[in-house]
RNA sequence: GGGCGAAUGGCGGAAUUGGUAGACGCUCAACUCUUAAAAAGUUGUGAUUGCAAGAUCGUGAGGGUUCGAGUCCCUCUUCGCCCACCA
């Protein structure tokens, strides 16, 4: 835009602002020039001046102003009604914040200072979730250490944050690098092994050939690597593990009891997965092996063959010949093995189409048919469900169906569906997976489907052929990452006594600096070329020499806890506890949680299993952690979300310093319900800026003084703007509550409508928490005499409204005949009620009469202060 | 394939939960002020039709319930998000 602007300084510090949309400064000279008689008479004779808004200027004033007073910073151990109002955590990207993280705050800000406003103790900290694979990724991207890296971003976010004008309690601020921190974080780890919840197992790891590195699951986007884009292949390694399984069952009942989301609560029952089956013992023919399947659906009369997945330890004995099997199947089974083994899950379930496998040479009983049948190995069977081997119905499975007609293994029917067709099943669409009839099943022949399902376990458990079981979805939590930044798990391994804790009093196990901190491509950790003095220490049990684990823990770890950290930061126990009890007890859990749909099954599952394991080790009195979850909208520009790898976001800096961020916050929140999100405009910029300039010229200029009274029109604007704003605001609908504020300022703004200075207040508060500068601008110009000691708008009342207040004198009311609206009449209020009237006044309507002259009334219905309906033949 | 949600003017979105559809804002147009512009203000802005009063149509499509449906029920279409060879 090529706005040229001009400032004139008059006399009296009276500043005037000259633009000028074309560059041509002559132009514009001369207009000022040839107006500048005109505008001194204005600003020295007419209306009292009115300088426009300066937002930099009250933005700086007041940010400092609330700091100084400690405006948003509750005593934590003193607050009489603590409100814990936390937004998700962010972890600190380098490119900075954007406008769709800062809708998040925002948000959420707003309805921390509401519950202030109604009285709260409201405790709204901020920090940085700055360890990582995001971040050491960027470092590695523009060749900077990590730890060097951390500092820029952090003071880069913390600058933006401290822009957006949130009520941030900015004392208690805390990082996940910080060792201060992560010293808690490790001693998490350590109870968790204490407790058993920590073991180390092997694993399959997410390996980029290309990166030459070891990928989280959260870097492999459709089997790729996220940023070379090669395909991501599978490793063997030894993992840490949290059995996050065995609180499997109370993760998914206390969901219940959650004040969250629907969608979020249903996301992480899939995830949890709870599924009751039957895990079948089958025996290996001339063997003493055994092959257990776990199904939902037994359906094993039509059971023909068995699955193995090429992870299964039986493929391992047949490859290390432990069981025998023929030479020419043993060469087919390794080489099948190895390929398959070399694709990951992700590869795997992009070739599900096309079936592979390989028969093993090996036979297991039908227990119920008596026949035997192959046992095969393919890589559609995972080896991490279920029990890794799968019994295949090709009937009355899709997949097992596939399977079959390809190596020609038989398909044999037991259900008829509800199309009541017997016939042989030759395509997918004729396979029966759920309800129907039982046939060719003996003694189920005849019974519905899940009723046979039921029985046929029942059948199997008295014969000793296999046991119900309950299969869960969720797995253990992966914690290991080989990789660099992050905190060092705090294990030491030594030869004799095993693994071994570090001793709590020698937390933390700081992260050495190493300058070549890239992921080394050989599947080792860079902390393996830690120095020596670091990697080796003595075993906190035998003395001896040991080794520490060289693994970081998962940044989601991290974050799993900070939330009980935050408001015990400053209390005395700081150095010796990670929280502290009685500030704990007063302040948790979080009162409300504010964040993305995102995390729906990561983040969140995660803090609520650690609060569930630090209650049951006497750590915490309760054992879900937010207890009300409120889920935001994303932010879309050029219709998709806002994302960096988009390439579509906006950064909020250059709006905030045009517009200010009064202007940009409310814009935000206008833009549609909280929990939807909505689309980014310019354009809707720089309308908002116009109301909240309209907001800033009604106050100086319509502003009754002394004992004038607002106008009673408006009066009633007033308050029922006041009812409207109470219920919108608690339940996150913004978009609403700013309407109705425009609705009042445009009412205000007709001729002759005057506001009073109580009146005034009332609306001013009602506008505090979305512009809180701006808001407190004028409370301190307007309201405050300048000889008091400073108190914030923000810690005023929220405004209360009188219901009869709320009420017009007249009432319109509308008149439809045969559900068609005709017309409309005015009623005194207090009449509004009497359905006699209304039916009678409605006739007597000049248009309304004409119409009925030509029919004949059949019923009248009258809808009390709405509506009178003249049914007609 | 499964689950969840959505569909309303040129656009973002309102609609007291079955009662005057389109609040509020953007956009656009005309006007006022101005030498001119910017800013600000006023008026208008779902479609068709009419000089006008008005009339007719109109909430993705089709049916149904009802005095009355954007809202409830059935069928279908499209889009978005999440999960997914889950045995």
């Amino acid at each position: 835009m090529n706005r040229i602007k001009m400032s004139i300084i008059l006399s009296n510090n009276v500043v005037l602002h000259c633009e000028n949309k074309e560059k041509n400064e002559n132009n514009l000279f001369c207009s000022v020039v040839v107006h500048c008689k005109k505008i001194i008479e204005f600003f020295y004779a007419t209306i009292p001046q009115v300088m426009a808004y300066d937002h930099q200027t009250a933005s700086k004033k007041w940010s400092k102003m609330w700091q100084d007073h400690a405006v948003y910073e509750p005593n934590l151990s003193t607050a009489k009604k603590p409100y814990y109002n936390l937004m998700m955590f962010p972890y600190p990207s380098a490119e900075g914040l954007h406008v769709g993280n800062m809708y998040a705050f925002s948000g959420a800000d707003i309805y921390g200072r509401y519950q202030r406003m109604l009285g709260h103790d409201v405790f709204e900290p901020i920090g940085l979730d700055g360890f990582g694979i995001h971040s050491e990724n960027y470092a590695i991207k523009i060749g900077k250490h990590p730890a060097e890296q951390a500092k820029v971003s952090e003071k880069n976010f913390y600058r933006q944050l401290s822009t957006i004008g949130n009520g941030f309690a900015w004392n208690e601020r805390l990082e996940t690098y910080d060792p201060e921190y992560y010293k808690w974080t490790q001693w998490l780890f350590v109870q968790m092994f204490k407790h058993g919840l920590a073991y180390k197992a092997s694993s399959q790891v997410n390996w980029c050939p290309s990166c030459k590195t070891v990928l989280a699951d959260e870097q492999v986007e459709d089997g790729k690597c996220e940023r070379c884009k090669s395909e991501v292949e599978r490793k063997e390694a030894k993992q840490w593990f949290f059995k996050i399984t065995d609180y499997a069952d109370r993760l998914l009942t206390n969901i219940e009891g959650l004040k969250w989301p629907e969608k979020i609560r249903i996301a992480q029952r899939q995830w949890i997965g709870k599924k009751a089956g039957i895990n079948i013992v089958y025996q290996v023919v001339g063997s003493t092996a055994t092959i257990i399947c776990f199904t939902t659906k037994p359906v094993n009369f039509g059971a023909t063959f068995l699955v193995l997945a090429p992870e299964h330890e039986l493929v391992r004995n047949i490859i290390d010949e432990i069981i025998k099997v023929p030479k020419k199947n043993l060469e087919q089974v390794k080489k099948y093995t190895q390929e398959a083994l070399n694709k990951s899950d992700q590869q795997r379930k992009i070739e599900e189409k096309k079936k592979t496998g390989v028969f093993t040479g090996l036979y297991v009983l039908n227990h119920v048919t008596k026949k035997e049948i192959p046992v095969w190995i393919s890589d559609f069977v995972l080896g991490t469900v279920g029990t890794g081997a799968v019994q295949g119905c090709p009937g009355h499975d899709e997949r097992d169906f596939e399977f079959a007609k390809k190596f020609e293994i038989p398909i044999p029917r037991v259900v008829i569906g509800k199309d009541g067709f017997d016939g042989a099943i030759t395509s997918l669409k004729q396979v029966v997976t759920d309800g129907g009839t039982m046939v060719n099943s003996e003694f189920l022949d005849g019974m519905e489907f899940h009723d046979a399902m039921e029985k046929t376990m029942d059948y199997f458990e008295e014969h000793g052929w296999g046991k119900r079981v309950i299969s869960y979805h969720l797995r253990d939590w992966l914690i290991s990452r080989q990789r660099f930044w992050g905190p060092p798990i705090p294990m030491v391994e030594c030869k004799k006594c095993g693994w071994q804790a570090v001793p709590e009093d020698q937390l933390s196990v700081e992260l050495p600096f190493i300058q070549d901190y890239k992921p080394t491509g050989d599947g080792k950790s860079p902390l393996e070329k830690a120095p020596k003095t670091w990697l080796y220490t003595a075993c906190p049990t035998c003395g001896a020499k040991a080794k520490r684990e060289t693994d970081v823990s998962d940044t989601f770890l991290d974050s799993s806890w900070y939330f009980l950290r935050y408001p015990s930061l400053f209390a005395a126990s700081a150095a010796t506890q990670p929280f502290d009890p009685a500030i704990t007890k007063k302040w948790l859990p979080v009162t409300t949680y504010i964040g993305g749909a995102e995390h729906a099954v990561l983040h969140l599952l995660y803090s609520r299993f650690v609060t569930m394991a630090l209650k049951d080790w006497g750590y915490l009195e309760f054992e879900e952690p937010f207890p009300f979850l409120f889920g935001h909208g994303l932010i879309i520009k050029d219709g998709s979300k806002m994302s960096k790898s988009k390439g579509n976001v906006v950064n909020p800096d250059e709006y905030i310093e045009k517009f200010g961020v009064d202007t940009l916050r409310t814009y935000l929140m206008f833009l549609g319900p909280y929990n939807q999100g909505g689309d980014f405009r310019d354009t809707g910029i720089a309308g908002m800026e116009r109301w909240m300039q309209k907001v800033w010229r009604l106050f100086h200029e319509k502003l009754v003084t002394g004992s004038q009274k607002t106008s009673p029109k408006l009066q009633t604007k007033l308050h029922k703007t006041i009812k409207k704003c109470t219920t919108d605001m608690a339940d996150f609908k913004y978009n609403t509550c700013i309407a109705a504020m425009m609705e009042c300022t445009n009412l205000w703004l007709s001729e002759g409508e005057m506001m009073g200075k109580d009146d005034a207040l009332k609306f001013l508060c009602l506008l505090a928490p979305f512009a809180p500068y701006m808001t407190e601008e004028l409370y301190q110009t307007l309201f405050q005499p300048k000889t008091t000691p400073f108190s914030s708008i923000h810690t005023l009342h929220w405004p209360a409204y009188e219901e009869s207040l709320t009420l017009d004198d007249m009432v319109e009311i509308a008149i439809q005949i045969n559900g068609k609206f005709r017309g409309k009449m005015a009623v005194q209020s207090s009449d509004a009620k009497d359905k006699a009237l209304l039916e009678h006044n409605a006739q007597k309507e000049e248009k309304i009469a004409r119409i009925l002259s030509t029919m004949s009334i059949k019923n009248i219905i009258v809808v009390p202060g709405k509506l009178v309906n003249i049914v007609c033949a």
